[in-house]
DNA sequence: GAATTCTTTTCATCACGATTCAATAAATCG
DNA sequence: CGATTTATTGAATCGTGATGAAAAGAATTC
């Protein structure tokens, strides 16, 4: 009797569209416009489906926290069961590929922005914490299986592992002509290496 | 015969206006407008002395960067020539007092623009190299010494101890609950116990 | 105090982005 | 097809910020 609605796969859409123009123009830059564009639409079109637009934002940055989070965790599930394996995929799989890398230009745009804007540091420090979590359980499993002989806490060696990672992070997305992907990675497992008492050679597993 | 220029002085008060600004509403929210503000000045004025405003926003971020590492260098002048101290008081003022800190917020602001800046990202890449070379000029100094057995080359380490200081800058920034200042410190100070091979007590220098 | 140069403000203008609303287009069902 | 609901557009409006020019204000020298 009347056409469907289908918003919710627009709404997703226009999530999207917002996570580029963000990753392009940063957080402030994201005009209207650039969304509409980004999506094929007009601005009145987006408006249509967030009538305050900077729920739209928040909800892209949200999301894109949440995406991020959870290809690693779907990530991990994937692996074999294997501490080493595990610690080092994390350490790969927390960085940008490259300067281009959109999802984590989003995550490093929104970095800036926490202090002063107290949701955006709630979620940023809700995902850091989540990453130090995951990193605790793979260190935890390999000291329980005298894997590694962690010359740390658990917590600290997590929350230094995902700090490098962050930090490294920029250091690429920013260009930095010597630290690239491999390059951070090598360096984070350095480190991992001297916390776990572990060669960390993806073979040396068991 | 007329009234003598004082442009400098304003030009440099300008600049830490813009500084405020910039930290206070991030870098693309610090209109011409709040820098008048902050300066006491009308956005005219502004102009007066910066024609292009994007030159004066290039000055307050550059000089931003130039002082917090100047005040570093001139921090580890003034120190005893104690490797440990050194290296302790290099973690402790490398990382903002609070979230108020404006200094290191002006520094998280631009490390999410440097993605879609190049200029910006030049500067931070230098920035964070300088830090590093200060790093190592300690880590090498002490390992020469005999008083460090470094795990790693120095390079390595001092690389991983800058990015800590700048991944938990943001942290602290985004106000996280059990990372303050403080806490940050020791998570830092433990790293660098693994790659220095010395306990970093404050007393224990020789 | 008058002349001169530097500084600042006031005001007008311009461009751009957000927002609204009426009009138009599209999809579905009977 | 035509009624009905959903989706999208385009023009109009409004506010904000950047910019420029002219006028007013301030500091110095003679």
């Amino acid at each position: 009797m009347a056409r469907p609605k289908r918003q919710e796969e627009r709404r997703s859409q226009l999530v999207a569209a917002a996570q580029r123009a963000i990753a392009a123009h940063g957080p402030d830059g994201a005009r209207l416009n650039r969304v509409a564009e980004e999506a094929g639409l007009t601005s009145s079109a987006v408006l249509y489906y967030y009538p305050d637009i900077d729920e739209l934002m928040f909800e892209a940055n949200r999301a894109g926290m949440e995406r991020f989070y959870e290809a690693r965790v779907r990530m991990l599930e994937q692996l074999p069961d294997d501490p080493v394996a595990r610690l080092l995929a994390l350490a790969k799989s927390g960085l940008p590929s490259g300067p281009g890398d959109t999802e984590v230009r989003l995550l490093c745009e929104l970095g800036g922005s926490a202090g002063r804007n107290p949701l955006m540091a709630s979620l940023l420090t809700t995902l850091y914490d989540r990453q130090v979590g995951m990193y605790q359980v793979v260190l935890e499993q390999g000291a329980a299986r005298g894997i590694f002989a962690l010359a740390q806490p658990s917590l600290v060696i997590a929350r230094n592992l995902v700090a490098l990672e962050d930090a490294y992070g920029y250091r690429i997305i920013a260009g930095h002509p010597t630290i690239d992907h491999d390059g951070a990675y090598e360096l984070i497992v350095a480190s991992a290496r001297l916390a776990t008492g572990h060669d960390l050679t993806p073979s040396a597993s068991s």
